[in-house]
DNA sequence: TTTGATCGTTCATAGTATGAAGCATATTAG
DNA sequence: CTAATATGCTTCATACTATGAACGATCAAA
């Protein structure tokens, strides 16, 4: 895919080009690290399995949600869903009660205690996030972000190619 | 944690640094999801499980690996590994042979297959990366990736601090 | 009112992962 | 040299993640 027209004597940019690219991967491979260890740790702390907290997650804005729409912002199988809300009615941090306007939807809403700790959980992940930033001069931050924009564009872009 | 001194009335600081957390925040979670598509694709390309690929990828340099090395290097528990490995023989990828030296030990090494498979898919994956790089000018790559390279200490740092 | 679409559930299947218990083999201390 | 200890791997029980096909209930439209 590279040198192709000069097999034999890759000249200094592919060297770098070769050393970036190993230096690239291996990067993204320590960040990926870091962030499954970061999402184990806080599925022990609050001693609810990974999917189950993602799910608790998306009632941001939402009072309601349906399993479709929770199927979809997961983008899980619905019969996953069902298995994911199990769990959160058997802890007591959802609720599911009948659409009045249509009988085959299910709402799910948050209790109390589901409430709480959702709202614990993303003031949890806000903080990391927020002390991520802060490990930055005020300066750099703007620049990091948009290098990781940059980047998650590019990766969609090599993706699409990729097929 | 923030608004320290000024909990009512935060100032513009505190509102970039609550905007830029936001974003922070998603632009990481849409990398995470890209990197998992490339990795349940290539399972799908290859038509075996994300974990056995990964094992497959440890035999770079070494010509035997041990279940123990294997262990630590995947990070799993050494029952896993039993698991993987037999994946692998099954598929007829590795084959184990005893050490000569120390009878418990058991030595994985790659069969004629496993070898091209394993060539094969670091190939993938480093052109995956390059293509990567290739998105960007020559003079921004050096930028990304000491991007990265500071985003990952940082997350060492927060991780730590986590605890 | 039948037809077709939508919504959620159940079930079978498979992959990911851990930790305790166990067996064989090594190493070391007495 | 033997008894105790440590190491390497496997087995087993358990639990989480995830999918897709089949199904029953309900809705909407022809």
């Amino acid at each position: 895919m590279l040198h192709t027209m000069n097999d034999q004597r890759p000249d200094s940019a592919d060297v770098l080009l070769g050393y970036q690219t190993r230096r690239l991967q291996d990067l993204i491979e320590e960040i990926l690290r870091c962030c499954k260890e970061r999402t184990t740790h806080l599925s022990k702390k609050f001693d609810i399995p990974e999917a189950e907290l993602r799910c608790l997650m998306l009632f941001g804005e939402q009072r309601y949600l349906t399993a479709k729409g929770i199927s979809q912002s997961l983008d899980v199988a619905k019969s996953r869903v069902t298995k994911i809300i199990s769990g959160l009615i058997h802890k007591n941090l959802v609720e599911s009660i009948d659409d009045p306007k249509d009988a085959r939807i299910k709402l799910i809403g948050l209790t109390p205690v589901g409430q709480r700790r959702s709202k614990e959980l993303s003031a949890l992940m806000t903080d990391l996030h927020q002390e991520l930033l802060l490990e930055f001069e005020p300066e750099q931050r703007k620049m990091v972000i948009s290098c990781l924009e940059v980047l998650r564009s590019s990766m969609e872009a090599v993706k699409n190619q990729m097929v």
